[in-house]
DNA sequence: AATGAATGAGGCTTCATTCAT
DNA sequence: GATGAATGAAGCCTCATTCAT
């Protein structure tokens, strides 16, 4: 019976996380799938499967909810770069893989920008989780001086308020894998690479990260 | 009489015209005073001092007052910036320039930045008063050897992006203006300017838009 | 406990049904007592002792509570149909009863040809109930050679026009049970049914239905 | 001098005339081309080309308005009937060419109903100028032994109301020269015309009233 | 007479949150 | 813990009417 309550009690404590879980889960795939005038409670809960009343069991307010999906959203975006990195050396090659991956992938960023807006009257300030993985490709390019050793916020401002333009341009659909590749081209030169080099080294990494080049390593 | 029916016409122009501008300025007035929370209509009518009906004599809806904002806003950042630019020649320091002072005003007043991403859900560009300066100076830096002839749609989203991603950090609190400066040497560079100039040219214009420097040209 | 949830939903489902019901009765008590002018959401949750907000749990939208009550005020007199076609083989005599009974439900709550004509807008048949049951009579009286075999969709024309036509007079207390008794002879006229014949059914279904004649069968 | 001011009155007064007229033409237009939703006194005058203010200098308020709208509307339908009538000498023909001629270009009816319920509530009754005018048809009809002599307000009833039925249809795209056919047909049975003969008869007179037929008498 | 800016009562709808079961 | 009906404050928008010019 003492062995039935605990495992009890750790089944309860499971079953909990995956429920809040879902319901974050849900909340980005409704914002993602009907844009930031769908985000409200009564879609969130229906998305999850779960009542309103439930919904109150979880987070306190509506607020909360928006803090915990800044987090997940962070970690999320963090997780899916790690497996396209490997295999590939030179730190200016492995930005531009990444950038255009996420280009072509990543539409999960709008939702940030609202979350930005959202949590502007609330406590905690929004995660940088990006601000480590680019330091990381900055501070191995720099060391080997592929990169200039510029200022790091300026560097993720740059990526960043860049992706997001194009992200613009692919929601009206305006953007085109041709302006992507000099746009990126553009963002490696400013780090430091000679104009040329950009321009080849974004094509090769345009035809990687859609997956139609041989240069793309082995991954699972 | 018939003097009088033009000269009403007139007279009724210009009260429309005064009417308009009451709202408009009560808007940024309510929103910089309380914050975007405070950004309804019952709100704006109450500080321009007319009744909720006039409020849609004059904008259909919401959002287009909304647009108003971000057009007035934009046109009134643009305005400062011809006697900014006098004096200036070099096209790399002129984009500096105004960059920087952009940067400054939607600083001073945050309620731009979150005029511009409320618009960006909506039809038109978000800055079209700012993408025609730039793509004039852009193109007599092309045409002087200033700049490397770069694709405009990627030159105008490194900009812009990193012009938006700025705004967001103002939300946030988190910008700098050393921060700033790095971001602005690096669009320059982007565009071809030697590093060490363009972070010479951007702290210069940084100085003169934030009017602390002595470069700062007669102004009225 | 498992049959707790089930208790449980029943329960609720119960509770709706009863709000529901409780919304739709206030609406046409309000409609009845002050006119079409008092139709409104404010008017009608006051009446059924409710919050606004509870209104929009149950209609989407103002004309889905029109919808609603069209329906209701159809169905309920569709009810009361049936008890008085009891011993009524005549296919002739059971549309003029039918034809009878419902306008004179229609003169006893003007508040019923507000509602059709409001519905008309909207989108399905006005009264779908009585269709199926005039096709049926219809049908019948067919198959026993008393109607002629003429299109259906003129048939219902003329009966749900004629139907209208009365509706809009009750709307203008012009309607007089003698003018209706006339209309439903010539429906039935031109139905092949002998004109004096059809003045003499119509006259005797005009007092079954409106409670006088002694040929009204035995009701609870 | 005196003759100049008697000219100015009645010039004025011709004008105060046309104004009014152009008011209630512009009424009808904006009804008739976008529905009862957009009968509002701005939509009105904008059409008409006068100022919201001059409104009220010829109608007190917007119920006179319907009144007089109830007036016209009468009167117009009953005039474009007259030409309709020249070489037709069988009522029965006559009526069924009205009909056939009404459905055919006859849209303005759906405004009828809305100044009905408009009205409801204000002094006048509304005024049946086409009582006359079938009153005169039936007559006809009835003292050449055309027709029965049933009761003209149930005539009139059952005329109307399957008029109005085949313009609901027109507007759900769901009505077919065919139907009309029989319709008219069937109207023509009810009031005493032989059932195969009513068929013919408006055949011919859907040929007349659509103006493919050689029936049709020279008209200007 | 004509004008049109201003009015404000009146209506619809949303949605975060509460609470009895 | 879960449920979902009920809440009501808060917001947007319409439009007949008034009135100073």
């Amino acid at each position: 019976m003492r062995v039935n309550l605990a495992a009890r009690a750790a089944n309860a404590e499971t079953k909990r996380a995956r429920t809040r879980a879902r319901l974050i889960a849900a909340a980005i795939e409704v914002i993602e799938a009907r844009g930031t005038a769908a985000a409200n409670i009564e879609d969130f809960v229906t998305a999850a499967g779960v009542s309103r009343g439930t919904f109150y069991n979880y987070f306190p307010t509506f607020d909360h909810l928006i803090q915990a999906l800044n987090r997940q959203t962070s970690e999320d975006a963090n997780q899916i770069l790690d497996p396209l990195l490997v295999g590939i050396g030179d730190p200016a090659a492995r930005l531009a893989t990444v950038i255009h991956r996420v280009m072509s992938a990543f539409a999960e960023q709008p939702v940030r920008a609202w979350l930005v807006l959202q949590a502007e009257g609330l406590a905690g300030p929004p995660q940088p989780v990006f601000q480590a993985r680019f330091d990381e490709i900055f501070s191995s390019g720099v060391a080997c001086g592929r990169f200039r050793d510029v200022d790091r916020w300026a560097a993720r401002d740059l990526l960043f308020g860049a992706m997001r333009m194009v992200q613009l341009e692919i929601l009206g659909r305006q953007a085109t894998l041709e302006r992507l590749c000099h746009l990126v081209a553009l963002i490696l030169t400013a780090f430091g690479v000679a104009p040329a080099e950009a321009e080849e080294i974004s094509r090769m990494a345009a035809l990687a990260a859609t997956g139609e080049g041989p240069e793309r390593p082995c991954q699972t």
